[in-house]
DNA sequence: CTCAGTGTTCAGTG
DNA sequence: TCACTGAACACTGA
């Protein structure tokens, strides 16, 4: 479940749990996607006896900063994720990248689909792709005279210009929908159409939103009731708390569930 | 067997 | 070059 609060959670659990601590262990599953081409032998010399001094996210990519460079850059793609254990026999299925630190926690990067993606840069947050996102909601909310601005300049639906990861850095298809739902906005509207009191909905949400699933370290049995999120994977005859129907159509691309009855 | 999917990138078009 | 759209990528699980 990889949008920005998600890796969030996981960047502050490693940070909890393995900050200070020496890489003492390094086991690489070869995969020229997600690597890129990188070898193993590479990555694990590179990783192999440095400290994790601390992590940085931005958008939906997160880096180690180690205490020495490279540093490694990751992004969990749809199906990627970080599991915590204390020992091998509990590795995940589909693991590509196993740390073991010197207190002898686990940490291992799976990723079924293999969209996901591990690079070793040296400086992440100063070169591509992190310093091509646009806005972090979390770490830097725009002002609203920025999202005002920055709507008035795209023709394409709403959905898709927050999905854009040059405007928003992190939102993705649930956070989307979720903002516009609670910000009242039919999906379909392009941004350019969109008047100053649309933009304020969806500046005030959009903080709102972000800063409430981070807060409950993206646990989304905490998320407020009346939240989408709860209602919205049912597909068919899916309702909310209040009886309306939800729709599902495809907007940017992605599977958009809406509430035809509350966003206009 | 078929198909959707919490994402990004790239080719093609205007 | 830019903005936008749709398909590709790869594979699991329903």
């Amino acid at each position: 479940m990889p949008e920005l609060a998600e890796v969030e959670h996981v960047c502050r659990l490693l940070r909890r749990e393995a900050a200070g601590h020496v890489i003492t262990d390094v086991s690489v599953v070869e995969d020229s996607i997600v690597y890129g081409g990188v070898s193993p032998r590479t990555v694990s010399g590179r990783l192999k006896g440095r400290m994790l001094v601390d992590l940085h996210r931005r958008g939906k990519y997160f880096w180690m900063e180690l205490d020495r460079r490279p540093w490694p850059l990751f992004h969990f793609g749809m199906t990627g994720w970080v599991d915590i254990y204390r020992a091998a026999s509990e590795r995940p299925r589909f693991l590509k990248l196993e740390l073991v630190f010197d207190h002898g926690l686990h940490a291992g990067f799976r990723d079924a689909r293999r969209l996901g993606r591990i690079k070793l840069l040296d400086d992440p947050a100063h070169e591509p792709p992190v310093n091509r996102l646009g806005f972090d909601p979390w770490h830097n909310p725009p002002a609203l005279a920025e999202v005002y601005a920055l709507l008035r300049r795209r023709k394409a639906p709403i959905k898709a210009v927050l999905l854009d990861q040059k405007v928003f850095a992190g939102i993705g298809n649930w956070l989307a929908d979720e903002i516009l739902f609670q910000a009242r906005i039919d999906p379909r509207r392009r941004a350019d159409m969109l008047s100053e009191t649309d933009a304020r909905a969806i500046h005030r949400v959009m903080k709102r939103v972000v800063r409430k699933a981070v807060e409950v370290d993206a646990d989304d049995s905490r998320f407020p009731p009346g939240w989408l999120f709860h209602v919205r994977w049912g597909r068919k005859n899916a309702q909310t708390r209040d009886g309306h129907t939800i729709r599902y159509i495809e907007v940017g691309g992605r599977t958009t569930a809406w509430v035809p009855a509350l966003q206009k």
